[in-house]
RNA sequence: GCGGGAAUAGCUCAGUUGGUAGAGCACAACCUUGCCAAGGUUGGGGUCGCGGGUUCGAGUCCCGUUUCCCGCUCCA
Protein backbone atom coordinates (compact mmCIF):
# COMPACT_ATOMS: atom_id res chain seq x y z
CA UNK A 1 0.00 0.00 0.00
CA UNK A 2 1.20 3.43 -0.75
CA UNK A 3 2.64 5.28 2.18
CA UNK A 4 0.99 8.86 2.62
CA UNK A 5 4.33 10.38 2.91
CA UNK A 6 5.54 8.88 0.20
CA UNK A 7 5.72 11.55 -1.57
CA UNK A 8 7.62 13.69 1.24
CA UNK A 9 10.34 11.38 1.00
CA UNK A 10 10.17 11.33 -2.81
CA UNK A 11 10.62 15.40 -3.19
CA UNK A 12 13.60 15.05 -0.12
CA UNK A 13 15.05 12.57 -2.16
CA UNK A 14 14.88 14.21 -5.69
CA UNK A 15 16.21 16.81 -4.13
CA UNK A 16 19.13 15.47 -2.27
CA UNK A 17 20.03 13.10 -5.61
CA UNK A 18 19.84 15.69 -7.98
CA UNK A 19 16.61 14.84 -9.63
CA UNK A 20 14.08 17.05 -9.13
CA UNK A 21 14.97 21.14 -7.70
CA UNK A 22 12.30 23.95 -6.65
CA UNK A 23 13.34 26.22 -9.58
CA UNK A 24 15.00 29.90 -8.49
CA UNK A 25 15.37 28.59 -5.49
CA UNK A 26 18.23 30.87 -4.16
CA UNK A 27 15.48 34.16 -4.58
CA UNK A 28 13.15 31.55 -2.12
CA UNK A 29 11.76 29.46 -5.05
CA UNK A 30 8.90 30.23 -7.57
CA UNK A 31 5.67 28.75 -7.08
CA UNK A 32 5.01 26.10 -9.20
CA UNK A 33 7.78 25.49 -11.40
CA UNK A 34 10.74 22.75 -10.81
CA UNK A 35 14.10 22.08 -12.51
CA UNK A 36 14.88 18.66 -13.58
CA UNK A 37 18.88 17.86 -11.73
CA UNK A 38 21.45 15.61 -13.38
CA UNK A 39 19.47 12.29 -12.95
CA UNK A 40 15.98 13.91 -13.25
CA UNK A 41 16.27 14.94 -16.74
CA UNK A 42 17.60 11.42 -17.59
CA UNK A 43 14.68 9.69 -16.41
CA UNK A 44 12.49 11.90 -18.35
CA UNK A 45 14.36 11.86 -21.19
CA UNK A 46 14.23 8.03 -21.21
CA UNK A 47 10.30 8.56 -20.96
CA UNK A 48 10.15 11.01 -23.68
CA UNK A 49 12.68 8.39 -25.69
CA UNK A 50 10.09 5.45 -25.44
CA UNK A 51 7.00 7.45 -25.98
CA UNK A 52 8.54 8.30 -29.27
CA UNK A 53 9.57 5.14 -30.42
CA UNK A 54 6.62 3.42 -29.26
CA UNK A 55 4.19 6.30 -31.18
CA UNK A 56 6.55 7.44 -34.06
CA UNK A 57 9.82 5.10 -34.72
CA UNK A 58 8.04 2.14 -34.72
CA UNK A 59 5.13 2.79 -36.68
CA UNK A 60 4.59 3.72 -40.41
CA UNK A 61 1.37 5.75 -39.50
CA UNK A 62 2.74 8.02 -37.35
CA UNK A 63 4.37 11.41 -37.84
CA UNK A 64 6.65 13.54 -36.12
CA UNK A 65 6.53 17.11 -35.67
CA UNK A 66 7.68 19.76 -33.30
CA UNK A 67 5.87 23.26 -33.69
CA UNK A 68 6.72 26.38 -32.04
CA UNK A 69 5.13 27.54 -28.95
CA UNK A 70 4.22 30.69 -29.88
CA UNK A 71 1.05 30.63 -32.52
CA UNK A 72 -0.69 32.92 -34.39
CA UNK A 73 -3.33 34.69 -31.94
CA UNK A 74 -6.26 33.43 -33.40
CA UNK A 75 -5.50 29.92 -33.31
CA UNK A 76 -6.80 30.52 -29.61
CA UNK A 77 -9.35 31.96 -30.58
CA UNK A 78 -10.24 28.86 -32.91
CA UNK A 79 -9.46 26.27 -30.26
CA UNK A 80 -11.69 28.55 -27.86
CA UNK A 81 -9.32 29.13 -25.40
CA UNK A 82 -9.38 32.87 -25.63
CA UNK A 83 -13.34 32.72 -24.75
CA UNK A 84 -13.51 29.43 -22.57
CA UNK A 85 -10.28 29.29 -21.01
CA UNK A 86 -11.53 32.37 -19.17
CA UNK A 87 -13.20 31.62 -16.26
CA UNK A 88 -15.60 33.94 -13.89
CA UNK A 89 -15.20 33.55 -10.65
CA UNK A 90 -16.91 35.22 -7.70
CA UNK A 91 -15.72 35.32 -3.64
CA UNK A 92 -18.21 35.66 -0.88
CA UNK A 93 -17.11 37.90 1.67
CA UNK A 94 -19.13 35.84 4.44
CA UNK A 95 -18.84 32.17 3.44
CA UNK A 96 -15.00 32.56 1.48
CA UNK A 97 -16.55 30.53 -1.24
CA UNK A 98 -15.88 30.34 -4.67
CA UNK A 99 -18.15 30.13 -7.68
CA UNK A 100 -18.44 30.84 -10.58
CA UNK A 101 -20.10 33.80 -11.63
CA UNK A 102 -21.92 32.32 -15.32
CA UNK A 103 -23.51 28.99 -14.17
CA UNK A 104 -26.52 30.73 -13.12
CA UNK A 105 -26.45 29.80 -9.62
CA UNK A 106 -26.26 33.56 -8.47
CA UNK A 107 -29.34 35.62 -9.25
CA UNK A 108 -28.67 39.58 -10.15
CA UNK A 109 -25.32 40.95 -10.76
CA UNK A 110 -22.43 39.99 -7.96
CA UNK A 111 -21.30 43.37 -5.72
CA UNK A 112 -24.40 44.64 -5.79
CA UNK A 113 -25.89 44.94 -2.03
CA UNK A 114 -29.55 42.50 -2.68
CA UNK A 115 -27.47 39.67 -4.25
CA UNK A 116 -27.49 36.71 -2.15
CA UNK A 117 -24.73 34.19 -2.01
CA UNK A 118 -26.27 30.90 -3.02
CA UNK A 119 -24.43 28.88 -0.23
CA UNK A 120 -24.70 30.66 3.18
CA UNK A 121 -27.23 33.20 1.91
CA UNK A 122 -25.89 36.43 3.30
CA UNK A 123 -26.48 39.28 1.25
CA UNK A 124 -24.48 41.83 -0.63
CA UNK A 125 -21.47 39.89 0.47
CA UNK A 126 -20.41 38.72 -2.59
CA UNK A 127 -17.16 40.15 -4.31
CA UNK A 128 -17.54 41.56 -8.06
CA UNK A 129 -16.77 39.04 -10.92
CA UNK A 130 -12.75 38.48 -11.80
CA UNK A 131 -11.64 37.06 -15.01
CA UNK A 132 -9.19 34.21 -14.70
CA UNK A 133 -7.83 33.45 -17.93
CA UNK A 134 -5.48 30.16 -17.93
CA UNK A 135 -3.34 31.42 -20.89
CA UNK A 136 0.22 33.08 -20.05
CA UNK A 137 0.10 36.46 -22.33
CA UNK A 138 3.12 37.80 -23.69
CA UNK A 139 4.47 40.03 -26.80
CA UNK A 140 5.91 39.29 -29.91
CA UNK A 141 8.28 42.18 -31.10
CA UNK A 142 9.67 44.84 -28.48
CA UNK A 143 6.84 47.16 -28.36
CA UNK A 144 4.28 46.21 -26.19
CA UNK A 145 1.31 47.15 -28.23
CA UNK A 146 -2.09 45.09 -27.80
CA UNK A 147 -1.57 44.26 -31.85
CA UNK A 148 1.37 41.94 -31.01
CA UNK A 149 0.03 39.87 -28.13
CA UNK A 150 0.46 36.05 -28.38
CA UNK A 151 0.01 33.72 -25.65
CA UNK A 152 2.28 30.75 -24.85
CA UNK A 153 0.12 27.49 -25.59
CA UNK A 154 -1.79 26.11 -23.53
CA UNK A 155 -1.73 22.99 -25.25
CA UNK A 156 0.52 21.55 -28.11
CA UNK A 157 -1.98 20.19 -29.70
CA UNK A 158 -3.20 23.13 -31.83
CA UNK A 159 0.49 22.70 -32.94
CA UNK A 160 -0.38 19.81 -34.74
CA UNK A 161 -3.95 20.93 -35.77
CA UNK A 162 -2.60 23.47 -37.89
CA UNK A 163 -0.04 21.78 -39.55
CA UNK A 164 -2.65 18.45 -40.99
CA UNK A 165 -2.16 19.49 -44.81
CA UNK A 166 1.76 20.37 -44.53
CA UNK A 167 2.54 17.04 -42.65
CA UNK A 168 0.13 14.56 -44.24
CA UNK A 169 0.93 16.25 -48.18
CA UNK A 170 4.67 16.05 -47.61
CA UNK A 171 4.72 12.71 -46.17
CA UNK A 172 2.00 11.11 -48.33
CA UNK A 173 -0.20 10.03 -45.56
CA UNK A 174 -3.43 8.38 -45.96
CA UNK A 175 -6.11 8.83 -43.50
CA UNK A 176 -6.11 7.05 -40.84
CA UNK A 177 -2.75 8.28 -39.99
CA UNK A 178 -1.47 10.75 -37.09
CA UNK A 179 1.33 13.37 -35.70
CA UNK A 180 3.10 13.01 -32.79
CA UNK A 181 5.03 15.83 -30.74
CA UNK A 182 6.11 16.67 -27.78
CA UNK A 183 6.81 19.82 -25.94
CA UNK A 184 6.22 22.58 -23.47
CA UNK A 185 2.74 24.23 -22.61
CA UNK A 186 1.73 26.70 -19.94
CA UNK A 187 -1.49 26.94 -17.77
CA UNK A 188 -1.97 29.57 -15.53
CA UNK A 189 -3.43 27.05 -13.01
CA UNK A 190 -5.42 28.61 -10.00
CA UNK A 191 -4.21 26.07 -7.61
CA UNK A 192 -0.90 24.52 -8.97
CA UNK A 193 1.08 21.83 -6.49
CA UNK A 194 1.72 18.12 -5.75
CA UNK A 195 5.33 18.31 -6.80
CA UNK A 196 5.60 18.22 -10.78
CA UNK A 197 1.38 16.66 -10.99
CA UNK A 198 0.45 20.21 -11.61
CA UNK A 199 2.70 22.95 -12.68
CA UNK A 200 1.96 25.44 -14.66
CA UNK A 201 4.79 24.92 -16.85
CA UNK A 202 4.60 21.12 -18.29
CA UNK A 203 5.33 18.96 -21.60
CA UNK A 204 2.79 17.18 -23.11
CA UNK A 205 3.75 13.99 -25.22
CA UNK A 206 0.39 13.91 -27.83
CA UNK A 207 -0.80 12.30 -30.64
CA UNK A 208 -3.44 13.79 -32.83
CA UNK A 209 -4.63 10.35 -35.10
CA UNK A 210 -7.22 11.41 -38.05
CA UNK A 211 -9.65 9.14 -38.93
CA UNK A 212 -12.73 9.00 -41.38
CA UNK A 213 -15.98 10.77 -39.96
CA UNK A 214 -17.81 7.79 -42.44
CA UNK A 215 -15.59 5.11 -40.99
CA UNK A 216 -14.89 3.07 -37.82
CA UNK A 217 -13.62 6.21 -35.49
CA UNK A 218 -15.23 4.35 -32.48
CA UNK A 219 -12.78 1.56 -32.98
CA UNK A 220 -9.62 3.52 -33.10
CA UNK A 221 -10.66 5.42 -30.27
CA UNK A 222 -11.07 2.05 -28.86
CA UNK A 223 -7.71 1.04 -29.84
CA UNK A 224 -5.68 3.95 -28.75
CA UNK A 225 -7.29 3.46 -25.30
CA UNK A 226 -5.61 0.31 -25.34
CA UNK A 227 -2.58 0.97 -26.47
CA UNK A 228 -2.07 3.36 -24.46
CA UNK A 229 -2.95 2.03 -21.30
CA UNK A 230 -0.45 -0.59 -22.49
CA UNK A 231 2.21 1.64 -22.76
CA UNK A 232 2.00 2.45 -19.65
CA UNK A 233 2.18 -0.93 -17.88
CA UNK A 234 5.06 -1.68 -20.11
CA UNK A 235 6.51 1.54 -18.25
CA UNK A 236 6.54 -0.65 -15.14
CA UNK A 237 3.70 1.19 -13.57
CA UNK A 238 1.49 -1.45 -11.34
CA UNK A 239 -2.00 -2.55 -12.86
CA UNK A 240 -3.36 -1.92 -9.89
CA UNK A 241 -2.56 1.80 -9.50
CA UNK A 242 -4.15 2.13 -13.23
CA UNK A 243 -7.21 2.33 -13.86
CA UNK A 244 -9.59 3.97 -16.82
CA UNK A 245 -12.03 7.10 -15.75
CA UNK A 246 -14.78 7.83 -17.94
CA UNK A 247 -15.91 11.23 -18.63
CA UNK A 248 -19.45 12.08 -17.56
CA UNK A 249 -21.66 14.27 -20.36
CA UNK A 250 -20.77 17.29 -17.84
CA UNK A 251 -17.37 16.72 -17.34
CA UNK A 252 -16.83 16.69 -21.34
CA UNK A 253 -14.80 19.43 -22.63
CA UNK A 254 -16.65 21.42 -25.43
CA UNK A 255 -14.58 19.58 -28.46
CA UNK A 256 -14.60 16.03 -26.70
CA UNK A 257 -17.11 13.11 -28.15
CA UNK A 258 -16.21 10.70 -25.69
CA UNK A 259 -13.17 10.76 -23.07
CA UNK A 260 -11.58 8.46 -21.20
CA UNK A 261 -8.57 9.16 -18.69
CA UNK A 262 -5.46 7.19 -17.73
CA UNK A 263 -5.58 7.51 -14.05
CA UNK A 264 -2.45 6.30 -11.52
CA UNK A 265 -2.30 6.08 -8.01
CA UNK A 266 -0.40 8.13 -6.06
CA UNK A 267 -1.09 7.22 -3.09
CA UNK A 268 -1.62 9.48 -0.13
CA UNK A 269 -3.64 12.55 -0.20
CA UNK A 270 -3.87 12.42 -3.74
CA UNK A 271 -4.87 8.92 -4.82
CA UNK A 272 -6.06 8.31 -8.36
CA UNK A 273 -5.49 11.23 -10.82
CA UNK A 274 -4.76 11.57 -14.72
CA UNK A 275 -1.84 10.97 -16.11
CA UNK A 276 -2.84 10.81 -20.10
CA UNK A 277 -6.16 11.81 -21.78
CA UNK A 278 -7.36 9.68 -24.89
CA UNK A 279 -9.85 12.37 -26.69
CA UNK A 280 -12.33 11.52 -29.16
CA UNK A 281 -12.79 15.58 -30.06
CA UNK A 282 -14.60 14.81 -33.70
CA UNK A 283 -13.61 17.38 -36.15
CA UNK A 284 -14.43 20.49 -33.93
CA UNK A 285 -10.77 21.45 -34.29
CA UNK A 286 -10.35 21.05 -37.78
CA UNK A 287 -13.81 22.98 -38.29
CA UNK A 288 -12.96 25.28 -36.25
CA UNK A 289 -9.86 26.43 -38.11
CA UNK A 290 -11.06 26.27 -41.02
CA UNK A 291 -13.90 29.19 -40.19
CA UNK A 292 -11.29 31.06 -38.75
CA UNK A 293 -8.62 30.72 -41.48
CA UNK A 294 -10.46 30.50 -44.36
CA UNK A 295 -8.92 27.41 -45.43
CA UNK A 296 -10.07 24.56 -46.55
CA UNK A 297 -8.52 21.98 -44.07
CA UNK A 298 -9.86 18.75 -45.59
CA UNK A 299 -8.00 15.35 -46.80
CA UNK A 300 -8.83 14.28 -50.29
CA UNK A 301 -9.43 10.55 -50.52
CA UNK A 302 -8.66 10.10 -54.37
CA UNK A 303 -9.50 6.66 -54.82
CA UNK A 304 -13.26 7.37 -53.48
CA UNK A 305 -13.05 11.31 -54.98
CA UNK A 306 -14.49 12.43 -51.68
CA UNK A 307 -13.18 15.03 -49.19
CA UNK A 308 -13.78 15.76 -45.68
CA UNK A 309 -12.65 17.33 -42.50
CA UNK A 310 -11.02 14.18 -40.29
CA UNK A 311 -11.88 12.94 -36.83
CA UNK A 312 -10.09 13.37 -34.35
CA UNK A 313 -8.38 10.77 -31.44
CA UNK A 314 -6.41 12.02 -29.36
CA UNK A 315 -3.98 10.65 -27.13
CA UNK A 316 -2.02 13.37 -24.46
CA UNK A 317 0.20 12.23 -21.88
CA UNK A 318 1.60 14.31 -19.59
CA UNK A 319 5.98 13.69 -19.50
CA UNK A 320 6.05 15.50 -16.04
CA UNK A 321 3.24 13.36 -14.17
CA UNK A 322 4.12 9.70 -16.05
CA UNK A 323 7.70 10.71 -14.60
CA UNK A 324 6.18 11.80 -10.83
CA UNK A 325 4.04 8.49 -11.46
CA UNK A 326 7.62 6.47 -12.24
CA UNK A 327 9.18 7.90 -8.86
CA UNK A 328 5.91 7.08 -6.50
CA UNK A 329 5.61 3.60 -7.98
CA UNK A 330 8.99 2.51 -8.19
CA UNK A 331 10.02 4.13 -4.69
CA UNK A 332 10.41 1.27 -2.06
CA UNK A 333 11.47 1.34 1.45
CA UNK A 334 13.20 -2.42 2.21
CA UNK A 335 13.86 -4.57 5.37
CA UNK A 336 17.17 -6.42 4.75
CA UNK A 337 17.79 -9.98 6.25
CA UNK A 338 19.96 -9.33 8.71
CA UNK A 339 20.72 -5.87 8.69
CA UNK A 340 19.01 -2.91 10.67
CA UNK A 341 18.98 -0.52 8.26
CA UNK A 342 17.01 -1.20 5.42
CA UNK A 343 17.41 0.10 2.29
CA UNK A 344 15.80 2.90 -0.01
CA UNK A 345 15.31 1.30 -3.79
CA UNK A 346 14.02 2.89 -7.15
CA UNK A 347 12.82 -0.16 -8.69
CA UNK A 348 12.52 1.26 -12.49
CA UNK A 349 12.59 -0.41 -15.54
CA UNK A 350 16.25 -0.80 -16.37
CA UNK A 351 15.48 0.87 -19.59
CA UNK A 352 14.19 4.42 -17.86
CA UNK A 353 16.94 4.17 -15.09
CA UNK A 354 19.00 7.29 -15.05
CA UNK A 355 22.57 5.68 -14.45
CA UNK A 356 22.43 1.82 -15.73
CA UNK A 357 25.69 0.37 -13.55
CA UNK A 358 27.40 1.50 -11.03
CA UNK A 359 31.86 0.94 -11.39
CA UNK A 360 33.38 -0.34 -7.92
CA UNK A 361 36.39 -1.68 -7.16
CA UNK A 362 35.94 -3.54 -3.94
CA UNK A 363 39.11 -1.55 -2.20
CA UNK A 364 41.61 0.99 -3.06
CA UNK A 365 44.42 -1.25 -3.74
CA UNK A 366 45.66 -3.84 -5.58
CA UNK A 367 45.40 -2.30 -9.03
CA UNK A 368 41.41 -2.69 -8.50
CA UNK A 369 40.93 1.57 -8.89
CA UNK A 370 42.63 0.70 -11.90
CA UNK A 371 40.87 -1.84 -13.71
CA UNK A 372 37.60 -0.84 -12.38
CA UNK A 373 38.31 2.47 -14.28
CA UNK A 374 39.41 0.96 -17.52
CA UNK A 375 36.25 -0.79 -17.41
CA UNK A 376 34.04 2.26 -16.44
CA UNK A 377 35.83 3.93 -18.94
CA UNK A 378 34.75 1.33 -21.82
CA UNK A 379 31.07 1.29 -20.44
CA UNK A 380 30.34 5.17 -20.45
CA UNK A 381 30.85 5.44 -23.77
CA UNK A 382 27.45 3.40 -24.69
CA UNK A 383 25.59 4.04 -21.00
CA UNK A 384 25.53 6.67 -18.44
CA UNK A 385 27.14 5.07 -15.59
CA UNK A 386 28.89 5.92 -12.46
CA UNK A 387 32.20 5.02 -10.99
CA UNK A 388 32.71 5.23 -7.10
CA UNK A 389 35.51 3.82 -5.09
CA UNK A 390 34.49 5.71 -1.56
CA UNK A 391 33.36 4.28 1.29
CA UNK A 392 32.42 0.91 2.19
CA UNK A 393 31.36 -1.16 -1.00
CA UNK A 394 27.53 -1.93 0.87
CA UNK A 395 27.64 1.96 1.11
CA UNK A 396 27.97 2.53 -2.45
CA UNK A 397 26.00 -0.30 -3.56
CA UNK A 398 22.88 1.11 -1.46
CA UNK A 399 23.58 5.07 -3.23
CA UNK A 400 23.43 3.30 -6.48
CA UNK A 401 19.53 1.56 -4.91
CA UNK A 402 18.55 4.91 -4.41
CA UNK A 403 18.51 6.37 -7.85
CA UNK A 404 17.31 3.54 -9.52
CA UNK A 405 20.51 2.19 -10.62
CA UNK A 406 20.18 -1.37 -12.32
CA UNK A 407 23.86 -3.32 -11.84
CA UNK A 408 26.43 -2.81 -10.08
CA UNK A 409 29.76 -4.05 -11.34
CA UNK A 410 32.68 -4.72 -8.67
CA UNK A 411 36.09 -5.73 -9.03
CA UNK A 412 37.91 -7.57 -6.67
CA UNK A 413 40.78 -9.58 -6.12
CA UNK A 414 39.79 -12.17 -8.37
CA UNK A 415 39.10 -9.82 -10.96
CA UNK A 416 42.99 -9.18 -11.38
CA UNK A 417 43.72 -13.10 -11.48
CA UNK A 418 41.03 -13.86 -14.09
CA UNK A 419 39.30 -10.87 -15.52
CA UNK A 420 36.28 -11.75 -14.39
CA UNK A 421 34.03 -8.99 -12.40
CA UNK A 422 30.53 -9.22 -10.25
CA UNK A 423 27.75 -8.00 -11.96
CA UNK A 424 25.10 -7.11 -8.75
CA UNK A 425 21.60 -7.34 -9.50
CA UNK A 426 19.44 -4.32 -7.82
CA UNK A 427 16.09 -6.45 -6.97
CA UNK A 428 17.06 -9.44 -6.26
CA UNK A 429 21.14 -8.59 -4.89
CA UNK A 430 22.53 -11.76 -6.26
CA UNK A 431 25.60 -11.15 -7.98
CA UNK A 432 26.63 -13.37 -11.06
CA UNK A 433 30.42 -13.65 -12.03
CA UNK A 434 30.44 -12.53 -16.02
CA UNK A 435 34.22 -11.89 -17.91
CA UNK A 436 34.97 -8.20 -17.54
CA UNK A 437 34.84 -7.96 -22.02
CA UNK A 438 31.61 -8.99 -21.96
CA UNK A 439 30.28 -6.70 -19.51
CA UNK A 440 28.78 -4.42 -23.03
CA UNK A 441 26.82 -7.06 -24.38
CA UNK A 442 25.80 -8.75 -20.81
CA UNK A 443 24.44 -4.96 -20.00
CA UNK A 444 23.17 -4.69 -22.98
CA UNK A 445 21.12 -7.66 -22.98
CA UNK A 446 20.04 -7.00 -19.92
CA UNK A 447 18.46 -3.18 -20.71
CA UNK A 448 16.75 -4.86 -23.80
CA UNK A 449 14.82 -7.75 -21.44
C1' G B 1 -7.57 34.44 -4.70
C1' C B 2 -9.55 33.13 0.69
C1' G B 3 -8.67 30.49 5.58
C1' G B 4 -5.14 27.71 8.58
C1' G B 5 -0.04 25.89 9.35
C1' A B 6 5.16 26.22 8.23
C1' A B 7 10.19 28.31 6.71
C1' U B 8 17.24 27.57 11.04
C1' A B 9 23.48 23.42 7.35
C1' G B 10 22.58 19.15 1.43
C1' C B 11 18.51 16.19 4.60
C1' U B 12 15.65 15.65 9.40
C1' C B 13 15.27 18.84 13.21
C1' A B 14 16.78 21.35 18.29
C1' G B 15 17.52 26.37 19.87
C1' U B 16 15.32 28.33 27.27
C1' U B 17 12.04 34.55 29.96
C1' G B 18 15.41 38.23 23.58
C1' G B 19 22.25 37.94 24.98
C1' U B 20 27.34 36.67 19.41
C1' A B 21 23.85 29.52 16.07
C1' G B 22 23.76 23.42 17.50
C1' A B 23 22.97 17.86 16.84
C1' G B 24 22.37 13.47 13.95
C1' C B 25 22.78 11.92 9.16
C1' A B 26 24.88 13.37 4.48
C1' C B 27 29.34 15.44 2.02
C1' A B 28 35.10 15.96 1.18
C1' A B 29 40.26 14.26 2.27
C1' C B 30 43.33 10.66 4.49
C1' C B 31 43.84 5.89 7.21
C1' U B 32 41.65 0.90 7.50
C1' U B 33 39.69 -3.11 3.82
C1' G B 34 35.79 -5.96 4.94
C1' C B 35 30.70 -7.90 -0.91
C1' C B 36 25.53 -5.07 0.93
C1' A B 37 24.80 2.06 4.42
C1' A B 38 26.60 2.77 11.43
C1' G B 39 35.61 1.69 11.97
C1' G B 40 39.42 5.91 12.89
C1' U B 41 41.32 11.05 12.08
C1' U B 42 40.55 15.75 9.98
C1' G B 43 37.62 19.21 7.38
C1' G B 44 34.03 22.28 4.48
C1' G B 45 29.50 24.33 4.96
C1' G B 46 24.16 28.71 7.72
C1' U B 47 23.90 37.10 6.48
C1' C B 48 18.32 31.58 10.78
C1' G B 49 13.21 32.72 3.42
C1' C B 50 13.26 38.18 2.29
C1' G B 51 12.31 43.49 3.90
C1' G B 52 11.13 46.81 7.68
C1' G B 53 10.16 47.92 13.01
C1' U B 54 10.73 47.58 18.61
C1' U B 55 15.34 47.02 21.60
C1' C B 56 21.75 48.43 24.18
C1' G B 57 21.01 43.66 21.68
C1' A B 58 16.27 39.76 17.47
C1' G B 59 16.69 32.89 15.01
C1' U B 60 13.37 34.38 19.24
C1' C B 61 8.69 39.97 19.78
C1' C B 62 5.60 43.13 15.97
C1' C B 63 4.27 44.45 10.71
C1' G B 64 4.75 43.43 5.63
C1' U B 65 6.24 40.11 1.82
C1' U B 66 7.70 35.50 -0.78
C1' U B 67 7.57 30.31 -1.02
C1' C B 68 5.76 25.53 0.55
C1' C B 69 1.88 22.27 2.87
C1' C B 70 -3.51 21.34 4.13
C1' G B 71 -8.56 22.90 3.07
C1' C B 72 -11.85 25.86 -0.22
C1' U B 73 -12.26 27.37 -5.26
C1' C B 74 -10.57 25.91 -10.13
C1' C B 75 -8.63 22.31 -13.44
C1' A B 76 -10.37 22.52 -22.17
Amino acid sequence: MPQPDVMDKLVSLCKRRGFIFQSSEIYGGTGSVWDYGPLGVELKKNVKERWWNAMVRSRDDIEGLDAAILMHPKTWEASGHVAGFTDPLVECRNCKRRFRADDGSIKGVPGTPEVQCPVCGAKGTLGEARQFNLMFRTFMGPVEDTAAVVYLRPETAQGIYVNFLNVQQSTRQKVPFGIAQIGKAFRNEITPGNFIFRTREFEQMEMQFFVDPAGDHMQWFEYWKGERMKWHTELGLAANRLEFHQHTEKELAHYARAAFDVQFDFGGTLGFQEIEGVHHRGDFDLTQHQKFSGKKLEYFDQPNNRRFVPFVVETSAGADRTTLALLVNSYREETVAGEDEGRTVLALHPSLAPIKAGIFPLVKKDGMPEMAQRIAGDLRKRFPIFYDESGAIGRRYRRQDEVGTPFGITVDGQSIADGTVTIRDRDTLQQERVAADQLLSVIAGRLAS
